[in-house]
RNA sequence: GACCCUUUCAUCUAGUGGCCAAGGAUAUUGCGUUUUCAUCGCAAAAACAAAGGUUCAAAUCCUUUAGGGGUCGCCA
């Protein structure tokens, strides 16, 4: 059974970094009909909060994933590492650690100062007399001295890493509280983790984890380290490169899909696929084919997916998300035409809330240039023709408008975009934007009419 | 500084010794469609980090160098 986790620590909101090994955890659980489980990492007290908790969970609703079973706070499950403490301490497998902090400090400089990777030295790992006073004791697990700690990456391949560079590193703190690399072991194993899947910024912990998970006798799962996504310049993603929080992209007016089809194929590929609904990316997801260096974030393209995405959407779900975005047309009588005329317009959103606005509100302000291209000598002219002709038209569909326009031209002998222009810039106040037609078909004869006026008195003024 | 990971067009990537004088996608440019913009269609330009090996044959294997990233906590 394949089982998978996301375990986040609780000191912020959801990244997108996060979201996507979350992503790859999940999908390859669903693919293999396993379990994905979330744990909360919340041992360090001082930084995490329960906002954070229902900020992290917001967005994997948002998004569309749901997690098993209930969630597991590592903060409620401190007797239980105690437990294993306790257990490593009488088969003498950790011991206690009167080291003050100054004295490590000062072993850190003296390491660094000789060009050494810092490691604590061991100094009371076999230590047998008197300890010293006022010093409460942090719990050390004893790792190899010698040798190579080895494990295959499902993603990156064999790792060694040499004992030397692994210490005997702090497992309970002074006052008993566990440390990250201890519980996580602990949780994992305890949980039942087939898979792991996160950052290779964990590379370095899993020689760690290994030499706790092999105390405790524990059986290791596969690991697998995802490498980072950088930002457009690949450098590390902070928040001055745009949105990293997740439920910002909901802002912004991505769509969930978009956001996770661009994510999936960030450090991921299946041939020359780009395109991926949610239940193809379940059949295809294999953690082997996960690239092994950093991708860099690359807004062009979840812009491009977005705009996809957005044009695919049935009306009826695309009316109900315009609604947080200031346009509520759900029951208006004329939405498919009011969506089909505008929605290759939007790469977001926002954007498309901005097109159909444009044409639902009548334009107040008439921009002076655009006037000034639109409109000739012979405008007034063309555009009474075209309101004479369009009082008497049959109009039943948007071709109907399109007819009059036509007869327009022909009358006249003139261009379409004699008529064309001068009549989008009084229709809209634009110089671009949907089709004339459709435009006049969304707001009828009596609108399409009134806002002629209103251009041509503007004008006159 | 030490250790570990990594390196194909601007970007995401295909590629596991011969199908590769390197394919797809985004972005860019041009053309076409369109009354405009957008969409769409077609086309162009654009890469194996460098140097040495191994081999009949290397983007693919080995070595070295260089660039990028990560880790060195009683944080997670």
């Amino acid at each position: 059974m394949t089982t998978t986790r996301f375990a986040p620590s609780p000191t912020g909101y959801l990244h997108i970094g996060g979201l996507r090994t979350a992503l790859f955890s999940w999908l390859w659980a669903k693919k293999n009909e396993g379990q994905f489980l979330l744990r909360i990492e919340d041992t360090d007290l001082v930084r995490n909060s329960e906002d954070a908790v229902t900020a992290i969970l917001k967005a994997f609703d948002w998004v569309g994933m749901s997690y098993d079973g209930e969630a597991i706070f590592q903060s409620k499950r401190f007797e239980l590492y105690a437990q294993y403490v306790e257990q490593l301490l009488n088969e003498g497998k950790a011991y206690k650690c009167y080291m003050s902090k100054e004295e490590l400090t000062a072993l850190r400089e003296e390491q660094m100062a000789k060009g050494e990777r810092t490691r604590y030295d061991g100094r009371y790992r076999d230590f047998r007399g008197t300890p010293p006073e006022g010093v409460e004791p942090v719990i050390r697990i004893k790792a190899p001295t010698e040798g190579t700690i080895s494990f295959v990456d499902g993603v990156k391949g064999e790792i060694n890493i040499a004992a030397s560079e692994v210490d005997d590193f702090v497992i309970a703190r002074a006052g008993g509280v566990p440390t990250y690399n201890f519980v996580v072991a602990i949780d994992d194993a305890l949980m039942g983790l087939s898979d792991v899947i996160r950052g290779d910024d964990h590379l370095y912990n899993t020689p760690k984890q290994i030499v706790v998970y092999e105390a405790l006798g524990f059986k290791l799962p596969n690991f697998y380290h995802v490498a980072m996504i950088n930002n457009e310049q690949g450098k590390k993603l902070s928040k001055r490169d745009g949105a990293t929080d997740v439920m910002e992209y909901k802002t912004l007016g991505y769509l969930p899909e978009a956001l996770l089809n661009f994510l999936v194929r960030l450090g991921w590929s299946h041939g020359d696929q780009e395109i991926f609904s949610i239940e193809e990316m379940i059949e295809l997801f294999d953690p082997k084919n996960i690239n092994k260096s950093s991708s860099n974030y690359n807004l062009d393209k979840l812009l491009w997916l977005n705009a996809h995405y957005i044009k695919n959407k049935p009306h009826s779900e695309l009316a109900e998300l315009l609604v947080d975005f200031g346009v509520d047309i759900r029951e208006h009588s004329k939405k498919d035409l009011i969506l089909n005329a505008t929605k290759e317009r939007g790469k977001t959103l926002v954007e498309l809330a901005e097109q159909v606005n444009l044409i639902l509100n009548a334009p107040t302000d008439y921009n002076a240039k655009n006037f000034k291209k639109a409109f000739k000598e012979d405008t007034p002219e063309i555009l009474a023709l075209f309101m004479t002709i369009l009082k008497e038209a049959e109009l039943n569909e948007v071709a109907d408008y399109h007819k009059v326009i036509e007869a327009v031209v022909e009358q006249k002998e003139i261009g379409f975009g004699k008529i064309g222009m001068p009549l989008r810039v009084s229709l809209l106040g634009s110089m671009t934007g949907s089709g004339l037609d459709e435009i006049m078909a969304i707001l009828g004869r009596d609108e399409t009419l009134s806002r002629i006026e209103k251009a041509i008195n503007e004008l006159n003024t």
